[in-house]
DNA sequence: GGATTTAGAGTTATCGGTAACTCAAAAGTA
DNA sequence: TACTTTTGAGTTACCGATAACTCTAAATCC
């Protein structure tokens, strides 16, 4: 491919004459720019990016690190991140680790030697904190998205969990429902974390007591509810849980899904909120109450705060928290 | 950053014998390798992928080059496009071109001053041959997925969009339906020409005479269907489409939403089915009667084909064509 | 034991750019 | 006119790795 030096030669000046054409730096007389610019027209020129990086110290890449794409959340946040990244001039490269730490490590070590710009990313869950001190430790600027880990300081663009989570179980609550089960992701996640706060603290405040047996732990990626469901079936009917409150879409999905094969519907059997789901536009009819994430927001603000830093040292991190929305639909129904 | 120089400092040998013990190439002795290797451990030492791209000419980057990684048919493409080039030992950085060819042009340009080591891409257009020829020139190897370009020989994996039209055509005809509106992509697309021809076949088939009026184009994109939705239901009751045959997600969503809007219901006052749905499965009660496709291994076979090229030059293309598949549900129903 | 092979390295050039410095000629100034 | 400043370049070194070649000492062979 055609190179620097070939330009050089055939324009009869030196290499830094050409770069300076190209990057538009220093004095040049404009007879040769013109000159040295038809020359890279005529051969097709185009810059390498690899020896650009290697002596700018700097990729232009950055690295988006997320869960799964599939996810819907995920996916509108992404395509915020790369809106902002293309605006601003970076190139986003994406990796799903599937909440597995292991799978995330491995990502990291690919992040350090591609010597990307920055690492905008939602930790597979608290154990990230060693890939996140690794990052710090090579100094590459980083921004936490939607889920913070214990013991990190950075830049971070969450969710406010709680008090969506308040929100929905106040909804219930107002329905008239009593017996409110909680199946969550992993403690091991902060949002699953503040979920589960949210749902406690609205219990209590309206002086509901806490059955340890409504209380499911699991995991945010696709899975299998049937366990879970079971357990619940099989109390006695007036101990049994009238509502659902669901830590996020797949584990929604999964449960529905579970009732219906053993022949229970919602919300006529049992009512169903939950959170994170980001109500794509292109479902007909929407049909699950959900606390409703700006998902792009996420993308777009977290990539603009992550480049933001990468130009500019920034003494003190920045958090942002964007609210949640609570959208009645028709997955919960008063209790009768 | 640490560099193969520090590393060889230390040892007291040369940084190829570093670059050696990195790479696991040439001879070196047990011993030697054991204590480069602990000093590269203590030292944390991080290979320089910008630099190893220089010499050897090669990035480990693909570049994924869709319209819109929000179109659920696009995200499991891409996850099953990242999960073949992880497998294989590649990075993928993603870019929309929401269909447009200035937004792709710049994309393409970015590609190759990255010096990408192949591209998978779902051209915006027929226009899009320019750019593909750019690749080309370039020697940079691509795939097309989802979409062919007249005039453009590579590899590809597509649809059967005839095929699968076929099908929701047919089935609105078994319906009962003889007056089926037809809202399609633009034609500048390969996929649109295909389901086009698709839709005009069948109706010949069954001896239904073609209405230019009810066939219309629009894009594949986001849009607003109102226009079109009052040209439909404008025509005298007599000779207004009971059905309609959407091209894509996007389009059958504007549709239904322009038809609510209107006060007419789906299925009830017209049957609708679609092409191109994936049918994600988080949406709790699917309702449209679709064509889905494999999107998931649209981007992974993709991938594979590309790295498969990139690997070893191959002398004839190659043409996968994944089939599509008939999901009847509710959005469609007998004409009564 | 001397010639040949092989193991285990080191040297040098190069990939394609850019920063920092240098330098001659042209332009401006007293 | 003689001196200073500015303009328009060129030179050199370097970013971090690897390929290709070289070289020495040990091992093998006849």
């Amino acid at each position: 491919m055609v190179s620097i030096y070939d330009i050089a030669k055939r324009a009869q000046c030196s290499t830094m004459t050409v770069s300076r054409v190209i990057n538009n730096t220093g004095r040049i007389s404009e007879k040769t720019r013109q000159r040295v610019k038809a020359i890279m027209a005529e051969m097709n020129y185009v810059p390498n990016q690899a020896a650009r990086s290697l002596v700018l110290q700097q990729t232009k890449i950055i690295s988006l690190l997320i869960t799964d794409i599939t996810n819907p959340f995920y996916t509108t946040l992404a395509r915020g991140a790369e809106d902002a990244a293309k605006r601003l001039g970076y190139q986003v490269m994406f990796s799903n680790s599937d909440e597995n730490l292991d799978k995330e490590k491995e990502y990291i070590d690919t992040v350090l030697s591609m010597r990307v710009d920055g690492v905008l990313i939602a930790p597979a869950g608290d154990h990230s904190v060693e890939h996140l001190e690794k990052l710090r430790q090579y100094n590459i600027p980083f921004v936490l998205v939607d889920r913070e880990v214990p013991g990190v300081e950075s830049d971070r663009v969450l969710g406010d969990s709680k008090e969506g989570s308040k929100a929905l179980v106040e909804h219930l609550i107002a329905l008239g429902h009593r017996r409110i089960a909680f199946i969550n992701g992993s403690l091991d996640i902060s949002t699953a974390r503040m979920r589960r706060a949210g749902y406690l603290e609205t219990l209590k405040l309206n002086d509901i007591e806490v059955q340890p047996d409504y209380m499911f732990d699991t995991t945010y990626s696709r899975f299998d509810a049937d366990p879970i469901i079971e357990k619940m079936i099989a109390m006695p009917k007036s101990k049994r849980p009238t509502a659902i409150f669901a830590a996020n879409n797949f584990i929604t999905l999964a449960a529905i899904r579970s009732l219906r094969a053993k022949g229970l519907r919602v919300p006529e059997d049992f009512s169903i909120v939950c959170f994170d789901d980001l109500d794509p536009d292109y479902i007909v009819d929407p049909f699950l109450t959900i606390a409703a994430q700006p998902a792009y927001d996420f993308g777009r603000i977290g990539m603009q705060m992550l480049i933001d830093r990468i130009h500019g040292p920034i003494d003190e991190y920045r958090s942002v928290i964007l609210p949640s929305k609570l959208l009645v639909r028709q997955s919960s129904t008063p209790l009768t």
